[in-house]
DNA sequence: CGGCAATTCTTGAAGTCTAAATAAAACAGG
DNA sequence: CCTGTTTTATTTAGACTTCAAGAATTGCCG
């Protein structure tokens, strides 16, 4: 489709050629990148890498605990998508739940010591992978400007499970 | 976790801050933007984003037209994830699969005249999306590096449903 | 206080994805 | 040819995600 400098709000401002060329080298980086570390994982730890953030997540806590909501916001989901995953990680006993002690509503995942074991056996393979993909890859300077640009870009994104009330 | 100059090939080699603060960036601006152009796309053209990718693909081919399996490569997804799709985006009515005449096994998926328009009408609002998330955001030589970083790390990824036959 | 709204988290159903198994046709050699 | 391998695509079951709905608790405010 076309490219027009024209300012007529009914015509889309499509992507330049550059700027196309940039989109499809993401949606490829990320698309493969994703997949790639899903079975890294799926493999070598027995959960797909977003599970995984989730045990780093609580591992780097204060007392390896954190309030479901926060664990959701760090991590960038949905509560609800964090309440299956960790349905799912209690049962394979690397996680627990407890109720918050100031909050009766609250809930506070809590990783164990079978989890953390896991983290600790498997996180070596791990950064191995991401390096191997990343920053074995990239210029320290390549590496400074990729982190600024994805700053930038997720900066300008809503919280996932931003519910209902974003048009107030 | 440390960060050691050492090269003992028992210590895994950690990220460095910058290391980690870069990855984390990542994670956080590839899961947001995901999430959002899902939303996106799910509101406006009633599919997610990778579905959609593959409208555009088969939109851009010679006769709108294109080999299951190549498909599938050209998106990176695997020929099994692409079969799901295809049946659901064929109930819909937006493709349509034919026999492909120089060789019995294959299919060809076609973008139907439905699927094209459902393309013509949410281009648009796709292209905004894309571009208030990203180009607006950066400046063009960022842009330029982006595009540059992003292809470096495609391009030492397997391409997915890449079977078996690796370590051959 | 009393009640309505917001917050926290879970659940169930439907949609999607993965991994392994299958079927069918093409290919490669002996 | 005829057989064993590879390629192409689909299918099944199970895992994961989303979306909408719901239950319990807290907070606000008249």
């Amino acid at each position: 489709m076309r490219n027009e400098p024209a300012t007529d709000p009914a015509e889309p401002r499509w992507l330049s050629a550059e700027e196309q060329a940039t989109w499809l080298a993401y949606l490829h980086a990320t698309t493969l990148l994703e997949d790639h570390l899903d079975r890294q994982l799926q493999r070598d730890a027995g959960m797909p890498h977003i599970y995984y953030a989730l045990l780093v997540q609580l591992s780097e806590a204060p007392r390896r605990r954190m309030r479901m909501t926060e664990l959701a916001q760090q991590v960038k989901i949905t509560r609800s998508r964090l309440s299956h995953a960790v349905a799912r990680l209690e049962k394979n006993g690397w996680m627990r739940r407890e109720d918050c002690p100031s909050d009766r509503r609250g809930q506070v995942a809590v990783l164990t010591e079978e989890g953390f074991e896991v983290l600790r056996k498997t996180a070596p393979g791990h950064v191995a992978a991401v390096r191997a993909a990343i920053f074995d890859r990239l210029t320290p300077e390549q590496v400074a400007e990729f982190g600024a640009i994805c700053s930038t870009i997720a900066s300008g994104l809503q919280p996932a499970g931003a519910d209902l009330p974003w048009l107030r």
